[in-house]
RNA sequence: AAGUUGAACACAGCG
């Protein structure tokens, strides 16, 4: 009986969520009883496969069959509408715990606060924080953490400060994720010196970087073109025998390609096996889109040729980055072209459709243009600020005002 | 012994 426990488990190891379910109402038809944990992990699978409707529908299950959802089962289903963006669907769930008389614990309340920190919403976020001290509960390092990172990639540093004001009042120690937060949300806003005085903190703490750290770090500068420093940090990894990842090299090739030193990207990627790592689609998007920024769109393009011969699947970023080097360089003809290759592997998004857009308009080609927005909207993708903006500029610069008018309603 | 709750890092568009 246990074997198929483990038999469930292994499915939903290998995200085969569909088979789990199958076989577990197969099972529970002939009377079998499975844990409530097996339940929990396939919710956990369902969520992870982005199917939140058969992970509620395994909630709905185990209680029909007399399994109590527990904490963890709360947390699952609340994650994985966090992950799914549904957060009015995880704040119901949230909710709901509380009635079913399982009050929901520190990490509960995480899983929900992350959700908002993530969804942009920190006044909710902070509000849950204080419901949650309110009703007793301490917030932990975890906590703190998750906070601190919502707060600078929401830009408001006060919101950092006043919450490692509080950790220090409550004793509560920053962590490696809590330095690495802060120091990525430093580079992110183009303080490294901010960052590098945080790094010497750190240590000093007590608290060793580790890769996560030194990414952030290597990231912010090449950010910043300063890739000789990146490189240097990338040496001290190597020294301190930390070892780099698919993101460290991600990182560095994109720098490397956009300070316009190609040769020393390439010989770093090819330095990656080496080190274990293999170059994902996200390396080569920052390969190309780095050879295109750097004014060799050829090569950039030259290289998906042969990354499709090898079986590469290129996503809406390769070719929003391709197409956008081919307008910078006035060959519109051949952004279009891709324009119309792309949707063998996937469909243009509003970045797409805004770069084409652009491309058009800067080459003069404004009835193109319009008919690109056209086709964007018959396409059911929805121009944001940056769409308008290119186009108000196109149509304001080729003296169409009136139609630029037009367009604002 | 481990085995079902929460955290940080890399890619595309106007300015």
């Amino acid at each position: 009986k246990e074997a198929y426990d483990s038999l469930m488990r292994s499915l939903c190891e290998f995200d085969k969520p569909r088979e789990a379910f199958d076989f577990l109402s197969e099972q529970t038809a002939k009377g079998h009883f499975f844990n409530v944990s097996t339940y929990n992990i396939l919710i956990k699978s369902f969520a992870k496969c982005g199917n939140m409707d058969a992970a509620y529908k395994v909630f709905e299950m185990m209680e029909r069959c007399g399994h109590a959802a527990d904490l963890v089962t709360y947390c699952a289903l609340v994650d994985g509408y966090v992950k799914n963006k549904n957060m009015d669907q995880a704040c119901k769930v949230f909710d709901s715990m509380a009635v079913a008389g399982c009050l929901p614990d520190v990490a509960a309340y995480t899983t929900l606060i992350r959700g908002f920190c993530k969804a942009n919403q920190m006044d909710k976020a902070y509000a849950t924080l204080r419901n949650m001290i309110a009703v007793g509960n301490k917030p932990d390092v975890v906590l703190y953490s998750i906070l601190i990172d919502g707060y600078c990639k929401a830009k408001k540093s006060e919101g950092c400060i006043k919450l490692l004001d509080d950790m220090k009042t409550c004793s509560i120690a920053a962590n490696v994720v809590t330095y690495s937060t802060l120091i990525d949300g430093c580079c992110k806003a183009g303080q490294i010196d901010k960052a590098n005085i945080l790094l010497s903190e750190m240590i000093k703490a007590g608290c060793s970087p580790n890769v996560v750290t030194y990414n952030a770090m290597i990231d912010g500068f090449c950010q910043s073109g300063a890739t000789e420093m990146a490189l240097k940090v990338l040496a001290e990894m190597e020294n301190k025998e930390c070892h780099p990842t698919v993101v460290t090299y991600s990182s560095l090739i994109c720098g490397l390609c956009k300070a316009g030193k190609a040769s020393d990207a390439c010989k770093l990627l090819k330095k990656m096996p080496k080190s274990g790592c293999k170059p994902n689609i996200i390396t080569y998007n920052g390969l190309i889109d780095g050879l295109c920024k750097a004014n060799k769109v050829d090569d950039a393009h030259g290289l998906l040729d042969e990354l499709l011969k090898t079986g590469f699947t290129p996503n809406v970023n390769t070719y929003s980055s391709l197409i956008d080097g081919y307008c910078k360089i006035k060959n519109v003809d051949m952004a279009v072209k891709l324009f119309g290759q792309m949707r063998r592997f996937c469909s243009p998004n509003v970045i797409t459709y805004t770069t084409l857009i652009r491309g058009l308009c800067s080459s003069g080609q404004i009835n193109s243009a319009r008919k690109m927005f056209d086709e964007m909207n018959n396409d059911g993708i929805h121009p944001d600020i940056y769409t308008y903006n290119v186009l108000l500029k196109g149509l304001c610069r080729a003296r169409r005002s009136e139609e630029a008018r037009e367009l604002m309603k």
